[in-house]
DNA sequence: CGAGACTTTGACCGTAGTCAATTTATGTGG
DNA sequence: CCACATAAATTGACTACGGTCAAAGTCTCG
């Protein structure tokens, strides 16, 4: 479904140069400069853009990070999360009063500037989809602010579990009803708006209540379909499905 | 401080007709071209956008509207205010799974298409102050991200309250530290995410402590900057004030 | 003056927060 | 491979912030 998805294609980029043989001089040029573009960062390492330069566009190529930002007081309120696949853009002077680009895990990141693909079209097709997942970012925006608004914890937590469960079958990260979370429930409590104790109450019950399976970094939902009439969760997309 | 308030000058607007006597043929087809792009909306109407046109943008010339969401459940969330002066942007098939645009008060709204001022270059100043507009309105949606996700509600309710008044003074509808609000209750309830009830309540204790004066749609801020510390409340523009 | 919308208040409840301690990974060096 | 150190998860006891229900009081406007 997502083009993004069929241009990047995050944790399987290796498969990739398993075709290294047949490659043109012109070819390796390209892996040079796509291998160039690629950055990487550690677990809790804010991704800053350089002095001057105003903005850094990039897109995730494997790993997890998040928009957060900080209160003087110690509290945190995450954003976003951004997965495998999604673009994220970090203006300069974005620190306080605006939002961080956090690292969740190891990351890589590639520059999306930085012309990696060949053709004019080819680079055309990746700013539609840049631009497009522009939109949907908008849309999960509208979703968080529903989830911490509006939802009780038991529907936060499964509304999320939803979301990302969505996003990462879009890049091929699920099987079956089942995905790796590098989250610890902090990370949730800061993004649902929840106490660290509470999370880990609410995902006990889900646990007990048999909504969720959950095992060493791994989640799967069980009977999705019912989850999101639990949650009110409304898949991404298609509209207008009461 | 905004271009827009220069450009568009909302509830003065009519100031600029008092000149009419010296008005040439083109300007007066302007004016025209001008009035002919004004809608009018009655509160609690959703505005939409002409079917099989995409999208709408325009400029609220006077009145307040909301962007929000309602689950099937009958919650609401709302997720910003649209005060004069401030773009805005509707899709076709935004109403679930999206966000509505509804008028609050009797609203004045302008295509924004509408090519009612003279020159390239002012039709180009008015762009770049919708996108800048555009800018803050992002970063206002984190705090407001931040004031339903960590904030209690008489934080919440500050924060809020010394938002629209930075927003409203603007564009030059803020007298001392008082300024009119046309929300009932039950919109402030749905925009901080508590109960109408508990809104209440903030409301008179923060009466009672002296930091707010809440009379008939007025509102007066005593003492504004300690206000923006009990609320972590961050003043747009400058960054980088801890 | 009456109808309806909005505000205010009281009594009670429950979800979620706080504090503190224990258990369970995770990981690192010997 | 084990011992120890550290981070993360889990649990209990208690608190409190905010929600719900219901009724009464105000304000507006035709």
């Amino acid at each position: 479904m997502s083009a993004l998805a069929q241009a990047v294609r995050p944790s399987t980029a290796s498969v990739t140069f398993n075709a290294f043989g047949g490659l043109q001089a012109l070819q390796v040029e390209q892996v040079r400069a796509f291998w160039r573009s690629v950055e990487r960062f550690e677990p809790g390492v804010q991704l800053e853009c350089a002095p001057g330069q105003g903005v850094k566009r990039g897109v995730i190529l494997s790993g997890w990070a998040c928009e957060m930002r900080i209160l003087p007081d110690g509290r945190r309120q995450i954003f976003s999360f951004l997965l495998p696949g999604d673009p994220f853009l970090i203006e300069e002077h974005a620190d306080l009063g605006g939002r961080g680009v956090v690292a969740l895990t190891r990351l890589e990141v590639m520059d999306w500037a930085n012309p990696f693909l060949a053709g004019a079209e080819a680079r055309e097709t990746l700013a539609r989809a840049m631009n497009e997942a522009g939109v949907q970012k908008q849309d999960r925006l509208m979703d968080q602010m529903v989830r911490i608004g509006r939802l009780t914890a038991r529907e936060r937590v499964l509304h999320l579990l939803l979301e990302l469960c969505d996003r990462l079958e879009a890049v091929g990260l699920v099987r079956g009803d089942t995905f790796r979370i590098p989250l610890t429930q902090v990370i949730f409590a800061d993004a649902l708006g929840l106490s660290l104790v509470h999370i880990n109450r609410t995902l006990k019950q889900l646990r007990r209540e048999g909504h969720i399976v959950l095992k060493s970094g791994s989640v799967t939902l069980l009977r999705r379909e019912k989850l999101a009439g639990l949650a009110f969760y409304h898949p991404p997309g298609m509209a207008g499905v009461a």
